[in-house]
DNA sequence: TATGCAATGTTGTCAGTGACATCATTCTGC
DNA sequence: GCAGAATGATGTCACTGACAACATTGCATA
């Protein structure tokens, strides 16, 4: 690809790698089309070809960010246990593992969150949570097999589990919270809810 | 106050309701200062007498937030338990009560704990957000001390109570989740949280 | 009670922005 | 090698947030 060709090449990419960090150093509420365009050295329209408005880019962020946040659960979590103790490891290493995406990335994970999606987009979305949510029933399936916890309907269970988290992270990159460090934090809630699954 | 006075009256607490309302609305994207001068009847400039600027708007909005969820968390948890059901049932008060908040106003939830203010604000957010925290607390220490639940620090156990009520809530009004009814995720999030915590 | 100042509201202006229409260039499949 | 699809550029518009300068009102106090 020459330096200067009248095409970009990847500007798609370069627009969503701009826009995730442009975010996270300011915020969604300044995140500005033209300064991405003027950044990658295109016109200000060119965004234009690849996200039909702003709401789109957005969108596209936000399902990226649940697809790079079921990469690092599933990578966090390989292996089925064997053992009660394994089993524990896997879900202390889910709840460090979503808790480390939010901390790394914490506007990107309000904004996948927030409810102000474009309808098309819903389904896409829809998709790419589920597939994370997927990984923490998995968690949780594998260690019911071994009668490390109790039984229950796991879908619930991964649902209740995946909420915990999420609210962990939240509290913890808010900086809302500044008596108790972020990972005593994330002990506790893994250590409480496992606490209750007990048979 | 005569209906076309030179001044509002109450321009303050005017924008603040208009301004909960549209974001709940079209999101805080969409919020316009000029929209709401408008819809208040007064000059586009006059907002800017009660907030410096948007971010200003917007953080006296999520204090107001914390404000107001902290009175609806303590009015569903009046009277200091005796019996452990009792205190079961102040826990579970509490966890519906959180979610109600965020159902019935999910944007400013979002806002609330959004981590884009500034830093002038910072101070107040933070006091009215441990207000919030100190209900959740007063529950747990309630419930410990007549032997509900087992010993620990209270601090922590409220925290990771904060923090799951607030993961359900998000889930729940995100409208990630067809399957499982809010209620039930709730009660599902409730009753293992308490199981971790028996004695 | 009179008055001066603080609080509040208005008008005018500016640069930045998102969206859209129209035109230009390049790439790709046939 | 060429036609049409992708992709990018240019021009334009209404809207917005921020700020400056000016107007009106309310209130404290002398």
């Amino acid at each position: 690809m020459p330096i200067h060709s009248y095409h970009h090449g990847d500007l798609r990419r370069t627009l969503l790698e701009a826009a995730a960090a442009s975010i996270e150093a300011n915020g969604v509420e300044a995140l500005s089309l033209r300064q991405l365009a003027r950044d990658a050295g295109v016109s200000h329209a060119a965004p234009s070809r690849h996200f039909r408005d702003k709401q789109a880019l957005l969108d596209a962020l936000a399902e990226d960010g649940f697809n790079r946040l079921t990469v690092s659960l599933d990578e966090a979590t390989q292996g089925a246990p064997t053992t009660p103790t394994e089993a524990r490891q896997r879900f202390d290493d889910l709840a460090r593992s979503y808790v480390g995406f939010a901390l790394a990335q914490p506007t990107l994970l309000s904004l996948m969150f927030s409810l102000k999606h474009a309808p098309s987009a819903r389904a896409e979305l829809l998709a790419a949570g589920h597939a994370s949510m997927e990984l923490t029933m998995r968690v949780v399936v594998a260690a019911q097999e071994i009668g490390a916890i109790g039984p229950g309907d796991p879908q619930r269970i991964a649902l209740v589990a995946f909420a915990t988290f999420h609210g962990v992270a939240i509290l913890t990159s808010g900086g809302l919270i500044d008596e108790v460090p972020a990972a005593d934090l994330v002990a506790t809630a893994s250590e409480l809810f496992w606490n209750g699954l007990q048979p």
